[in-house]
DNA sequence: GACTCGACTAAACAGTTGTTTAGTATCCTA
DNA sequence: TAGGATACTAAACAACTGTTTAGTCGAGTC
């Protein structure tokens, strides 16, 4: 629920706590009404500000894209010197993120759903992994490993005991990529 | 619609139409109506026979987690030559189902998903796969990799234009693999 | 041949869904 | 300061949801 010191606009808030409700729950199990309970506002409201719980969900959509993009433009423009060049994707983003971020857990239900946000967004992270890679198959296989731990975190963190999103799992994960990988790359 | 000709029980009708929608749309978008519709019967009969809606998500569930148990059995019983050992989960899954099956899709949205049976799966899956790997670090880190074929398969196909579990991009992919990963496994 | 039991259906039911309506309050601007 | 837009709400709405009810039909049993 939005607390009075709540600074940011209404609008705002209700698609923060879409983004949040739908990272947790996925959309389809949450309703208009609990978005406007989360956000502090009625549901009616929710509509007004987005015309419809579908069109809410393309500007969740895009919003977390266009964070993602911010990421990787910064990434690009400065490099950071802890990662090894092709370090995981997954490592770079939890670094940048706050460690209660939605983004994860939304990234996991939009990369693999049948949604064309995924598709596009894929892709993009394709075309930058294709800049670090021999080949377009070399590519597609790195990125698509480096994905399957956000797919896949807490199947793993099940088994392993250890989140392989978390700062100490990361390091784990990452040593057991490269003990795997030859470090060939061209 | 279940044709005239079709001798499955009406029961086993309803499992296998709700297997395959519920692959092809998510439980949650799949409603009894559609179930009952899909197998030729009333949306009553399918409660009747089931329970509930959950309760025959949950048959469903138990019912892909059996045929994939009984594909491991055979697998474990008599070891297929031309798997080279830890070749890959997918490989040999698609080998044994009707190019047509809805299973992969069913279990990509089992294994990451929340449901309990997809956990439970998971476990076991890695329970094998220690079976052939020197730490419970790279058993996981081999059998993520491997289901993330299964869950990005369209992304997959759509940046390679070849589809991933096809038998020709199942070889290349491996291939892929083949090159990346060093060779030791004991 | 009455009786039972399971498969099966059409229709009704109650709750929930996304959305609309009609209205109030608050702000900005002319 | 009048007026028009904008933020916002409570209530109503229609469609759809899973489920229940009441019943028909047909195969097997005594």
């Amino acid at each position: 629920m939005r607390s009075v010191d709540d600074d940011r606009t209404a609008r705002a808030a209700i698609r923060d706590e879409a983004l949040r409700l739908f990272a947790l729950d996925g959309p389809d199990r949450v309703t208009v009404r609990r978005i406007g309970e989360a956000a502090g506002v009625s549901a009616a409201l929710v509509v007004h500000h987005f015309g419809s719980k579908e069109a809410l969900r393309e500007t969740v959509d895009r919003h977390v894209v266009g964070l993602l993009e911010g990421i990787f433009d910064e990434l690009a423009a400065n490099p950071d010197p802890a990662d090894d060049g092709r370090a995981s994707l997954a490592d770079a983003l939890l670094r940048r993120l706050p460690p209660d971020s939605p983004v994860p857990a939304y990234l996991a239900r939009l990369l693999p759903g049948d949604d064309p946000a995924g598709a596009r967004l894929f892709r993009r992270l394709f075309e930058a992994a294709r800049r670090h890679a021999p080949t377009p198959e070399r590519a597609a296989f790195l990125l698509v490993n480096d994905l399957a731990v956000l797919l896949l975190r807490h199947r793993i963190a099940d088994v392993l005991g250890t989140d392989p999103l978390s700062r100490e799992g990361l390091a784990r994960w990452t040593a057991e990529a490269a003990t795997g990988y030859e470090k060939g790359r061209t």
